[in-house]
DNA sequence: CAATAGCCCTGGTGGC
DNA sequence: TGCCACCAGGGCTATT
């Protein structure tokens, strides 16, 4: 989420008041609403209003009161390109814009996913309409967060990534946000003291806003709209760190898959009883 | 209903 | 050095 916040940010930038010509559907399997055909007729000659987002999922709002909606997943890139620059290799959409300029959506591994749409019409998205709370938003809060643990057996970094849950919170940001409260990932999230609930909170929106502060993190793909990467990898505690010591208490950070994802974590500082490294 | 495995893709890398 | 299984920042779908 801070990355696609820190893209948002840059595209604001450039992008408001400029008008779509026409666009290039490299790949149009990547549309998933409506077809490739009547998303390069919706973009056609409208003009970019808005850019918003909503947990990971960009919005950019049209003149015509539709909305291209889009979600990078793993390695997609959404990025304003100067008429001069040489052409993305993995662009898949190309929209054209007044002036020469493009707003190019180019992925690596063609996981992502753009849709056109009415406002009215955006509960077509399943994962957009049943998103939860957002981090550092008013409706994210400590009680939040006990109701919904409260007798939840699985495991609490399983219920972080689950967007229904909280809206937004990627892997990174999930093992961060864990290690920063000292909880270890594979606890039930129903097990977690009140007091653990509230530090947990407190973390997942200190580590979302750090992330946002340092721009994103970067490891290979991210970039934000502009092209530039994050630094917020310079300052990750657990993430991408195994074997290397714990910035807290020196042991060595170890690596396991939880919920299907790998999974960084501290053992000393990340006890199952609680109470490590505090 | 809730939790988990499989799947979608391509390419860099770690281990042998 | 060369090869290749494995893994990657995510989420939908089917299954249990």
């Amino acid at each position: 989420m801070p990355e696609v916040e820190i893209i948002r940010r840059g595209l604001a930038e450039r992008l408001l008041g400029k008008r779509i010509l026409q666009t290039e559907v490299l790949l149009p399997r990547l549309v998933k609403w409506p077809d490739a055909e009547a998303f390069r007729a919706m973009a056609a000659g409208r003009t970019v209003e808005a850019v918003a987002r909503k947990g990971k999922y960009l919005l950019l709002g049209l003149d015509s009161g539709d909305q291209i909606v889009v979600h990078l997943r793993m390695t997609g890139r959404l990025w304003y390109v100067a008429q001069s620059a040489p052409r993305d290799p993995y662009a898949r959409v190309v929209f054209h814009l007044e002036g020469g300029d493009f707003l190019v959506y180019a992925d690596l591994r063609t996981l992502g996913t753009l849709y056109g749409l009415k406002s009215a019409e955006l509960w077509r998205i399943a994962g957009l309409a049943a998103m939860g709370p957002e981090p550092l938003s008013p409706q994210f809060t400590a009680a939040y967060l006990k109701e919904k643990l409260a007798g939840h057996r699985g495991k609490i970094k399983a219920f972080l990534l689950d967007q229904k849950k909280i809206g937004g919170i990627g892997n990174i940001y999930a093992d961060e946000a864990l290690h920063l409260a000292g909880v270890h990932p594979a606890r039930p999230g129903g097990a977690l003291s009140a007091a653990e609930i509230e530090g947990l909170h407190a973390a997942v929106n200190r580590v979302i806003a750090d992330g946002i502060a340092d721009g994103g993190t970067t490891f290979r793909d991210y970039r934000d709209g502009l092209g530039k990467e994050g630094a917020h990898q310079e300052h990750l505690f657990v993430y991408a760190r195994r074997g290397l010591p714990c910035k807290r208490c020196g042991a060595a950070i170890e690596k396991t898959v939880v919920a299907g994802r790998g999974t960084h974590f501290c053992p000393v500082c990340q006890r199952w009883e609680g109470k490590g490294c505090m």
